[in-house]
DNA sequence: TGTTAGTTGAGACTGAGTCTCAAGTAAGAT
DNA sequence: ATCTTACTTGAGACTCAGTCTCAACTAACA
C-alpha cells in the first residue's frame, strides 16, 4: 500500500478531518526524502496554487504532532522535514558540499546515550545526532563550502 | 589570565582591529555559558546602548569564523552560542522542562563516528550530538513541556 | 440536507538576522 | 603627534521564515 494511504487512514482514525488540502500536502510530503517547509509550500502550490502557506505550515505541524513527520535542524539553512511514518529510527550524515543526506543506524550509540542519561539522572526523551563532512565525490572538489541547501530526492507524483 | 584577555590577544595577533564595541561583546559573551544572539544584544546594550544590533551579530560571526565561538541549534528557539575558546570538545544534554544544559564528554562516541564516516567514505568535518530529556528535578513536575528557553548562567561582569 | 465545529485563504504581523551606506575610528606610516 | 586610509560602525530598511487573525467555507455526523 502506498504510504500516503496509510497516513490518511491514520489521520481518519484519529479524528482529524481529511480535506483536499491536507491530502495534497501529505501526498507531496511523502514524495520527498527531506524537504524544507517553504519547498513544500512551493511544491504544493504547483499542484494547487490556491492552497495557502499557512495551511501547509499547519498541516506540517499537525503531522509532526502526530509523530509522522520529524523536523531536523541541519546546521545550514532552515529546518528540514522528513516523513518518518513507519520508518526505523536513524541518524544523519550530511555532505557540506553537495548537500547529500545519508540516513544510517548505529545501535551502539543508543546504548551509550542511555549510559550518559543515567550518569546525569536524566530521563531521555529524544536526541539528534548529525555528522557533517564531505562525501567521496566532493572530497576532490575545489570549493569546500556548502554549495546548495540540504536536499531533496523527489519521487514521482502519486496522485 | 582572564579568558577575554586571551581572546583579545588572539584577535590582535590575527590582524583583527580591536574596537571598544568588540571588546564589550567579547567580555559579555565570555560571561555566559550559553546565550542567544538577541540575548547578547540586549546584554551588551545594557552596558552601552549605542552599540548596534548589527555590530553584535557581526562580531559574533567573526568570533565564530575564528573558531572561538560555536553556534548550536538546540531544538527549541533560536540558535545558542557558546564561547569554546580553550575548551575541550563536548556534547550537550538538555532538560526540556527547565532548559538546563549539561556539557559532557564521551570519547567512545567519537570512535563510532569515525567508523560510520569510513563506512560511507565521508571525510568527517564536524558533528552535533544533542540529548533531550528531563533532569532529575523536573521528572516530577506536572507540565513536561518546555518552560523556558535554553539558558544562561551568568558570571559577574568582568570589566 | 441541515448543523456545526473544524478548517481554510488572505494578508497583516513578528522575530531573527542581513544589508547598505554615510560617518567615524584604529593603528600603521610619516 | 598627526595624517591617512582601510576597516568598522550605527541606523534603519529589508528579507525570510514562520505565526496569527478572522470571516468565509466545508467535512462529516445527525
Amino acid at each position: 500500500m502506498k504510504r500516503f494511504v496509510e497516513v490518511e487512514q491514520w489521520l481518519k482514525t484519529h479524528g482529524i478531518r481529511l480535506t483536499d488540502q491536507r491530502r495534497l500536502v501529505v501526498r507531496r510530503a511523502v514524495a520527498y526524502l527531506h524537504f524544507t517547509a517553504e519547498e513544500l509550500v512551493k511544491d504544493v502550490q504547483e499542484f494547487d496554487p490556491s492552497v495557502a502557506r499557512g495551511t501547509v505550515y499547519r498541516t506540517l505541524a499537525m503531522l509532526q504532532q502526530a509523530g509522522m513527520v520529524e523536523k531536523h535542524d541541519f546546521r545550514y539553512g532552515p529546518p528540514n522535514y522528513e516523513v518518518t511514518f513507519a520508518k526505523a529510527h536513524h541518524d544523519h550524515l550530511m555532505c557540506l558540499h553537495c548537500g547529500e543526506i545519508i540516513e544510517f543506524q548505529e545501535p551502539r550509540w543508543e546504548r551509550l546515550q542511555d549510559e550518559v542519561a543515567t550518569r546525569y539522572k536524566y530521563q531521555l526523551l529524544t536526541h539528534t545526532h548529525k555528522l557533517y563532512g564531505l562525501c567521496a565525490a566532493c572530497q576532490g572538489a575545489g570549493d569546500k563550502r556548502l554549495a546548495k541547501p540540504p536536499h531533496l530526492h523527489v519521487e514521482e507524483m502519486v496522485a
